[in-house]
DNA sequence: CACTCTATCAACATCGTGTCGATACTGTCA
DNA sequence: TGACAGTATCGACACGATGTTGATAGAGTG
């Protein structure tokens, strides 16, 4: 018994091809414009069939958003663990490394990340989803704050999952902002530095964390 | 001749009442539930009046929507020039007013708050409102921080428009999330505080900026 | 009292969503 | 092979929301 998740109503079937057509014409049309400008007509005559056969392969139109979403998310978690065992040896160039893997998941399917930020504000699930995704990266990133400050290489201050959390919140409106070219938005080749100095001067309390356990005497500019 | 703003088609007329009853009924709305889940007809009735009648006073949905958040803004702008001469003796509770202004604005209409927040992902005109707002923030904030550095009190470091832009767009997206209550989010109580923290530290590079030019030793924790 | 605004609404046209029922098409296995 | 069980497909419908039109009632003014 298939639970009645986000895709077809029972798997199995040809129809695999109509179900990846459907998911790439969004992909697509998203990229022309915003959700709410596209139709389910649209989306099924992209994909070539009648308006009523789109709802055979999918609920709804958000159903295929959050479909897409979901493939997105999975695609990630991979730079984390690098990001993870860098920090040991260089915490400026493992944080980098962090801020960038956040930044390569966003930026690889922008249209459909713009799109899952207009659909959490009317949708529900959208924003299960969404709060999920947030929450493990918080947990992860306050883990590290700790360990970092149990290891003596930063000090003690602000709780570190409210710290955390502060972080990423800011990285995905700052990351939205600029690929959505709003004004005012931080330029796209600067995003990561501006953020990065953020996040190190928080945590560490400096632009310039020593590399080490022991260390050369680091000050600011 | 009247440009044809946010409110009704020609102005002057005993219905500014109607005008205004279709106003405090939509924010009363969204106190109970978000904008999507409310009709121009909820509107019109809570008003007292016909679904056509409505279209009389303002052309949509959303022009109420973008007049409340007008209304909203001017009410604001009041906080600041309070916080700026604050902030030359003190940086810390200048910078702490400042925020607590910011604040102030968000949260005294919050349904407001976040019914703008869901326009702006299908609203062009919102959108454009919304930018003009931030671009004056960051401006102010861009100013007092080159004041601050060119006093000698903060250090050079990002260019002071970029960090100023992250920095008030983290304050957007942080209480945002507190006042709708996501998960993860930082607690009602505490979010000025951490905010006000990861400020100080990426202007001054340090928690406790000292209050005057000259200075007692000042350290972290 | 005629004329002009203001204000009001019933009825209409339009568009998008989601559902229902009928109908092909595609295997299987008896 | 021919009946049976999915699978895939769509025309036609029922809704609900938006925004417009045209007719009309009232209020103020010369």
């Amino acid at each position: 018994m298939p639970r009645p998740g986000r895709g077809r109503r029972t798997p199995r079937a040809t129809g695999d091809d109509r179900e990846r057509g459907i998911l790439r014409t969004t992909e697509r049309l998203l990229q022309e414009r915003s959700l709410g400008d596209i139709s389910v007509d649209d989306l099924a005559r992209g994909a070539g069939i009648s308006r009523p056969t789109f709802y055979f392969y999918f609920p709804s139109k958000d159903a295929v958003v959050l479909t897409l979403i979901d493939r997105m998310v999975e695609d990630a978690a991979i730079g984390r663990d690098r990001a993870l065992s860098r920090l040991l040896e260089d915490p400026r160039e493992g944080w980098r490394d962090g801020l960038e893997a956040f930044y390569a998941i966003f930026g690889s399917h922008r249209s459909v990340t713009l799109a899952g930020a207009e659909l959490r504000s009317t949708n529900a699930e959208a924003r299960a989803l969404w709060s999920q995704i947030m929450e493990g990266w918080v947990n992860d990133v306050a883990d590290v704050i700790e360990a970092e400050r149990a290891r003596g290489r930063a000090p003690r201050g602000l709780p570190a999952r409210e710290l955390a959390t502060a972080l990423v919140q800011m990285n995905e409106r700052v990351q939205y902002a600029t690929f959505a070219a709003e004004t005012p938005a931080v330029a796209e080749e600067k995003v990561i530095d501006v953020l990065l100095e953020i996040w190190l001067r928080a945590i560490y309390g400096t632009a310039n964390p020593r590399p080490s356990a022991a260390g050369e005497t680091v000050d600011d500019r």
